[in-house]
DNA sequence: CTAACTGTTATACTATAAATATAACAGTTA
DNA sequence: TAACTGTTATATTTATAGTATAACAGTTAG
């Protein structure tokens, strides 16, 4: 498991954590119930603060992606991810809305614009 | 051209100031050529500050949504706004790939993810 | 038992971005 | 002339991101 994080971006650096590890989890790069580093190590690795770190976990574990032992340290949900309910359902509405507006504006059609996700859902299937 | 913004909100004003407009073009509600208000009568009726407004305004022009002529005031592009090119593809994919890969994770399969897809590209088409 | 690890919490500091508050300048228009 | 336009500059407040230490409590290997 690679983390690749930009740190030019103006993307806060535990956000983009939180993405690189949910993208593996998607990508079955992480399995449910593999143990992911300690906060300290894997800050040390990425070269980052202990708390950048102890962030995008703490948020991962509220949204139900990974559990924390205090004696296991930290792992993939076992159970896997909660199903998506109509709360997600919602957020990912108001997510997606201005990305599509923006593409209404320039033209992309509906077709180009779905090929496009139909092409990010293959990179997770496939692998 | 009503704006609905969310003072509550972790996303700036500033920022949901753009996409109101952009999703008012798309809907067009705003059609090219059409005036926009003054940044001090928007900021007054919104109750925010003139530079609020500007930050957007400016931000709309640089992406060629609008002009500003110092004579007509703020226009929405008669000209159109600029067709998506390969950087903004890239950028789109790179805004969709989180999205895509949590609703992965929450099983949400790729018929569900297109036809919410598609229900927000007929709210821009049929009004 | 000790030493080294684990997550967790607390505190303090720096840096940056968002938003506001005034003020002024230059050009346009009624 | 007066009232508007976008634009620029400066200063301030507030919130968030990130870092730097430090300590606590529990676990585990030597």
């Amino acid at each position: 498991m690679l983390i690749n994080l930009d740190f030019e971006s103006q993307e806060p650096i535990y956000q983009q954590l939180i993405e690189q590890i949910i993208e593996g989890i998607a990508r079955k790069d992480l399995l449910p119930g593999e143990g992911l580093p300690s906060v300290r190590s894997l800050a040390s690795d990425i070269g980052i603060n202990l708390h950048t770190v102890n962030k995008a976990y703490q948020q991962l574990k509220h949204e139900g992606f990974i559990l924390i032992h205090r004696q296991k340290g930290v792992v993939v949900n076992p159970d896997g991810v909660p199903k998506a309910d109509v709360t997600y359902m919602t957020q990912l509405e108001k997510k997606l809305k201005p990305l599509i507006a923006e593409s209404v504006c320039r033209e992309v059609d509906e077709e180009s614009f779905m090929k496009l996700c139909n092409d990010i859902y293959k990179s997770y299937r496939g692998g």
